[in-house]
DNA sequence: CGACAATGTGTAA
DNA sequence: TACACCTTGTCGA
């Protein structure tokens, strides 16, 4: 799935094009059909996202309350203020980049390539739409999302309840938060990146990245931090992060941090230990370990990560 | 063409 | 701990 950063930019995305907007809000698919009866004809007035949570926010007071999972995706086409089509969601490949920015060119379909076609609305539903919303100037089309749901703002607010302090949202005490949180267990740092409590956003890319930018073991407890250095996972975890949302890609091999070959070749300089199994660490050369944690494939270099 | 994995999570056993 | 969810790219037969 994408982890918080890809959220983050949904939010913004759909701020920048939807906000304001009256929307048509159907279900192609027909599993989100009751939902989007709710929705459809209203106006969207603001998109937040708060760890991998998105929220589009609509003028009577419902949401559209979206989780991606493991496999949804959102994709965008329209007129030239949605910058031509792209999709922000679940990576088909490692490393993948999301759009926008991209061409918009297409190949497909009737007529010559010459000027650039004006907006005709949006192409038929491909595959299992599970909700498409449509203004005068573009669509977006939701699939394989987990949670897909109109709710009520109280309800809205109940979610955020459930969920940790974000690191994009790093204001009024989000770090002190999750220091607290952290020092209080006994709990792998593994388990408890991966836990929305704790640290809401974070998935197995940024858990596997960002102990390893810190030189830690990912089986210490929680509570052996010391304070200062949750405080400083949380810096870092804030930095790489932000990062990802402007870049709309996972790099966390950024300057500052010396890697054993000095100058990585393109395309291979965005993880340090994350699907690196095997191969040899970027600092020390040690090969990259690998091991269930969980249901989830944990990575790290079992030299420059030692236990301390 | 089928099996399987993928940046997740909720629920049941 | 296992699996359901239910999408898509990749890999092997």
């Amino acid at each position: 799935m994408p982890e918080g950063h890809s959220i983050h930019r949904l939010a913004r995305q759909f701020g920048d094009v939807f906000a304001g907007e009256r929307l048509a809000v159907s279900s192609p698919q027909g599993r989100f059909a009751a939902g989007a009866a709710l929705l459809d004809g209203h106006t969207m007035v603001h998109a937040s996202a708060h760890g991998k949570h998105l929220f589009l926010h609509f003028e009577h007071a419902l949401v559209l309350h979206v989780h991606l999972g493991l496999y949804g995706a959102w994709d965008f086409g329209g007129d030239s203020q949605f910058r031509g089509t792209s999709s922000i969601g679940a990576p088909r490949r490692v490393g993948e980049r999301e759009l926008p920015g991209g061409t918009g060119s297409s190949t497909d379909g009737p007529g010559n390539d010459a000027a650039p076609a004006e907006y005709a609305g949006p192409p038929a539903p491909v595959g299992a739409v599970r909700v498409r919303l449509v203004s005068d100037h573009g669509w977006a089309d939701l699939r394989g999302a987990t949670t897909c749901a109109a709710i009520t703002d109280a309800e809205a607010a109940a979610v955020l309840d459930r969920l940790g302090p974000d690191p994009l949202h790093n204001t009024c005490g989000s770090r002190d938060d999750f220091i607290r949180r952290v020092l209080a267990k006994r709990t792998p740092l593994a388990t408890l990146l991966m836990d929305q409590k704790v640290i809401a956003g974070v998935g197995n890319v940024y858990r596997a990245e960002v102990l390893f930018r810190g030189r830690i073991d990912p089986l210490l407890p929680g509570r052996a931090l010391t304070a200062d250095a949750a405080g400083l996972l949380w810096d870092d975890t804030a930095a790489v992060m932000a990062d990802g949302v402007r870049d709309g890609r996972i790099i966390t091999t950024t300057a500052g941090f010396w890697t054993r070959s000095g100058h990585l070749p393109p395309g291979e300089e965005a993880h340090f230990v994350y699907r690196r199994h095997g191969q040899p660490c970027r600092v020390c050369g040690t090969p990259v370990a690998l091991a269930e944690h969980g249901a989830r494939k944990l990575y790290w270099c079992p030299s420059c990560q030692q236990p301390v």
